[in-house]
RNA sequence: GCCGAAGUAGCACAGGGGUAGUGCAAUCGAUUCGUAAUCGAUAGGUCACGGGUUCGAAUCCCGUCUUCGGCUCCA
C-alpha cells in the first residue's frame, strides 16, 4: 500500500468508526481504498442519503481530532472468531449481534495466515492494515457519494451500501483533487459529444445505439481511412459481411445458444411464426425449439468472425497463401443490459475495426507481433500513451472456456511471449480470455477513471477446429490453420468516446470536424465577402473541411463562437487581408500546427494561404 | 438486471398545489466593428409518459420509460 492509500484505508475505518456512533447496528463488509479515495460497504437498514453526510462526517472529524493511535494486535483464528462471534469487530466494543460479515471473511483467511485487528479508540476490526500512526494524520476528507454493491462482488449476495469518500495529507491537495474532477468531467465525451455535435442517442431508436451525425462522422471516417492505409500496406484485403446470419452459423461458433443472453433475440421467418401460432405454441415453447435447433432463424451478428470464417472456407486453401487476413469494419450487435450502457463506450450496436489472420501454426508468433505493432503505431499516432496491457487467460475453474487445454496452453503461450515483445509491462490475468482464447488487451482510462478495453489481439486454435478449417500443407496434407482476431481500435464508438476525452474535443488537424473557418470582419462589404468566399472556396478544393460565417457579429464575437465550437484554425480576413491578398491567422487552444505526418497535407494548403502575408 | 438519484424550451438551469421563468442558441430588425460574445424584438412548452389524490397537479402519491452514479456483466 502507497503512503497516500494508507492513510485514506485508515480515513475508511475513520468513517466506519463515526457511522457506528450513529448507526450501532450497522454491519460492515470491506473497507479498502480505491483509486481517488477510499468506501467501506456496510448493512444498514436506514438509507444513507448525501444528506447524512454532514453528520457523519461530523463524527470523523470528532475522531479525527481525538486523535486515537491506531494499535495493532495479533490474534489466533479461535481469539478473533470469538470476537466476531461476540460482536466487536468493526463495532464500538461489542453489541447484541455477532459481525456477520466479518465472521465470513476471517473464515475465508486461509490457515496459517497471521489474523490482526487494528483499533482506533473504542473502535475495533479485523484489518491486514497497515494503518497510520493517529487518525489527526488524515489531514482532509469528504464523503462523496453513496452507491450500492452486492457482498464480494457476487450479485447472488445481498446489497450493501457503499459510502465513498476521499482523504489528504492536508486541504490545499484535497481542494486540488477536487478542481482537478471539475476539470476532468468537462472532458466527458457524453458532453462535449452533445456540445460539439458529434454524436445522438434518440430514444425512439433504440437506447445504447449510435447515430453518428456528421461532424462525429467526419472523425470516424478519417480514423478509418488512417486505419485503412495501414492495413493495406501490411497486407490486409477488405471484405464486406451482412448483419445478420442464420442461427446455424452461430451454432456451430458456439455463440449460439450459450450466449443467447446477451444478444438480441433470434429473428425467426414469418411462415415459421404463423405455423408456430396456429399450433398455439408458447413463447416458452418457442424459445426451447430455437435452442434445440428445431426451428431456424436468423441473429443480429454479435461477432464477425463466423462470417470472416466462411470466406476463408469457401475454397480449399495453399499453405503457399497464408497467411490469409481478412479486414473489415464490421457492426456487431450485443445485448449489454440496460444498466451497463454509457455514451459511446459501451453500446448495443458497434462496428469493429476488425480483422481475422487465418496462418500456419509457425507464422502465429510474427503475426500476433504484426497486430501487436499495429496497435501500437494506432495509439502512437494519437499521443496515447496512458494505457496498460492485460493478458487474458483462460480460468482454469470455469467451464466457459471451450476447446482442448493443450491447445490452450499453446495459445497463452503465444500471447504471453508476443507481449514480452511490447517493451511495456503487462499483467496476467485469468479469466480474462475470450471463450475460444486467450487475448492482449490495450486497457485506457476514461476521464472518471473508468477503464475500458480498446485493441485486442486474440489468439484461437478453437474456432478453426469448430468449423473443420484447414489448409493443404507442402507435405501434401490437411492441416488446421490457427485464427487470430485483432481490432487495434477495438470499436469506433468507444473509441471515438475514449479519444473525445483524450483530446478535450480538441482534435488535431487531420481529426478535426471543421478545420478553419473563415471570419470575415465585414459582412456588410461586398468585396470583401468576395474575398473571403474565394479563400473558403479555395481551401474546399483543397481538401480542406471548411466553413464561412456569413453572421453580422463583430470580430470578436465570431472568434469567440467558433473557440467555443472548437475549430482548429480561424482565418480572419478584413480589408487590409484583402489588400494584402492574405489572412490573419488563430489556432484554437492548444491545436497545434506542429508537425504530426497525418496533418501534413492540410497543413501544407494551410501554410500556403497563411504565407502570403509574409 | 440490481440499489440509489434525476428528467422543466434545441442546450445550460431556476421555480415547487392557483397565468411556465432566465441565459445561450433560433427567427426578424438595427449595427459593419481587426481576434473570447453589439443592441432590440419575436417565436419556442402536454414541465419524460400513463394513472391517482385534489375545486385545481409541472409541483403530492403510484407505475412505466430514459438518463446519471455504483454493482453485476462485457464472446
Amino acid at each position: 500500500m502507497t503512503e497516500i492509500e494508507t492513510l485514506r484505508h485508515s480515513c475508511a475505518h475513520v468513517l466506519a468508526t463515526a457511522i457506528l456512533r450513529i448507526w450501532p447496528e450497522a454491519q460492515f463488509a470491506a473497507g479498502p481504498p480505491v483509486e481517488g479515495g477510499f468506501y467501506y460497504d456496510v448493512e444498514l437498514a436506514h438509507r444513507i442519503t448525501p444528506e447524512d453526510f454532514a453528520r457523519i462526517e461530523e463524527e470523523m472529524k470528532r475522531e479525527v481530532k481525538a486523535n486515537h493511535k491506531f494499535e495493532r494486535e495479533e490474534l489466533s483464528r479461535d481469539e478473533a472468531m470469538a470476537k466476531a462471534q461476540r460482536g466487536e469487530l468493526a463495532a464500538l466494543g461489542s453489541r447484541a449481534e455477532a459481525s456477520k460479515f466479518k465472521l465470513d471473511i476471517l473464515s475465508g483467511i486461509p490457515e496459517g495466515e497471521v489474523i490482526t485487528i487494528y483499533r482506533n479508540g473504542e473502535f475495533t476490526d479485523l484489518c491486514a492494515g497497515p494503518h497510520i500512526s493517529h487518525t489527526s494524520r488524515i489531514g482532509a476528507f469528504k464523503l462523496t457519494h453513496v452507491a450500492s454493491a452486492y457482498y464480494k462482488g457476487d450479485e447472488n449476495n445481498p446489497q450493501l451500501q457503499r459510502i465513498y469518500g476521499t482523504a489528504f495529507k492536508n486541504k490545499t491537495e484535497m481542494e486540488a483533487h477536487f478542481a482537478m474532477l471539475e476539470e476532468a468531467k468537462k472532458r466527458d465525451h457524453r458532453k462535449l459529444g452533445k456540445e460539439m455535435e458529434l454524436f445522438v442517442i434518440d430514444d425512439t431508436v433504440g437506447q445504447g445505439l449510435i447515430l453518428w451525425t456528421p461532424r462525429g462522422a467526419v472523425i470516424r471516417q478519417a480514423l478509418q481511412d488512417f486505419i485503412g492505409g495501414e492495413l493495406r500496406s501490411q497486407g490486409y484485403e477488405q471484405v464486406f459481411t451482412p448483419h445478420i446470419g442464420k442461427l446455424g452459423l452461430y451454432r456451430t461458433s458456439g455463440h449460439f445458444p450459450y450466449y443467447a443472453e446477451s444478444q438480441f433475440p433470434p429473428l425467426i421467418e414469418r411462415e415459421n411464426l404463423k405455423e408456430l401460432a396456429e399450433e398455439g405454441c408458447s413463447c416458452s415453447e418457442l424459445a426451447n425449439r430455437v435452442s434445440a435447433g428445431e426451428i431456424d432463424g436468423f441473429l443480429l451478428k454479435p461477432m464477425n468472425c463466423p462470417m470472416h470464417i466462411k470466406i476463408y472456407d469457401s475454397r480449399p486453401r495453399s499453405y503457399r497463401e497464408l497467411p490469409v487476413r481478412l479486414a473489415e469494419f464490421g457492426t456487431v450487435y450485443r445485448w449489454e443490459q440496460s444498466g451497463e450502457l454509457s455514451g459511446m463506450t459501451r453500446v448495443r450496436g458497434f462496428t469493429q475495426d476488425d480483422a481475422h489472420i487465418f496462418c500456419t501454426e509457425d507464422q502465429v508468433n510474427a503475426e500476433i507481433r504484426g497486430c501487436l505493432s499495429l496497435v501500437q503505431t494506432v495509439l502512437g499516432t494519437l499521443g496515447m500513451a496512458d494505457y496498460r496491457v492485460r493478458v487474458g487467460l483462460r480460468d482454469p475453474d470455469s467451464a466457459k472456456y471451450t476447446g482442448d487445454p493443450s491447445l490452450w496452453d499453446k495459445a497463452e503461450a503465444a500471447c504471453r511471449n508476443a507481449a514480452g515483445t511490447l517493451g511495456v509491462p503487462f499483467t496476467e490475468e485469468p479469466g480474462e480470455a475470450a471463450f475460444y482464447g486467450p487475448k492482449i488487451d490495450f486497457v485506457v482510462k476514461d476521464v472518471l477513471g473508468r477503464e475500458w478495453q480498446l485493441g485486442t489481439v486474440q489468439v484461437d486454435y478453437n474456432l478453426p477446429v469448430r468449423f473443420d478449417l484447414w489448409y493443404r500443407g507442402a507435405d501434401g496434407t490437411q492441416h488446421r490453420p490457427v485464427m487470430i482476431h485483432r481490432a487495434p481500435f477495438g470499436s469506433m464508438e468507444r473509441f471515438t468516446g475514449v479519444l473525445i476525452e483524450h483530446f478535450a474535443g480538441n482534435f488535431p488537424l487531420w481529426l478535426a470536424p471543421e478545420q478553419v473557418r473563415v471570419l470575415p470582419i465585414n459582412t456588410d462589404d461586398e468585396e470583401l465577402m468576395a474575398y473571403a468566399q474565394g479563400i473558403e472556396s479555395e481551401l474546399r478544393e483543397s481538401g480542406v473541411r471548411c466553413t464561412l460565417d456569413p453572421t453580422g457579429d463583430r470580430i470578436n464575437g465570431k472568434v469567440a463562437r467558433a473557440e467555443a465550437e472548437k475549430v482548429h484554425t480561424m482565418f480572419v480576413v478584413g480589408k487590409r487581408d484583402a489588400e494584402a491578398g492574405a489572412v490573419s491567422l488563430r489556432v484554437h487552444g492548444k491545436g497545434n500546427l506542429g508537425a504530426k505526418p497525418r496533418d501534413e497535407a492540410i497543413l501544407a494548403v494551410i501554410t500556403a494561404i497563411r504565407q502570403r502575408t509574409l
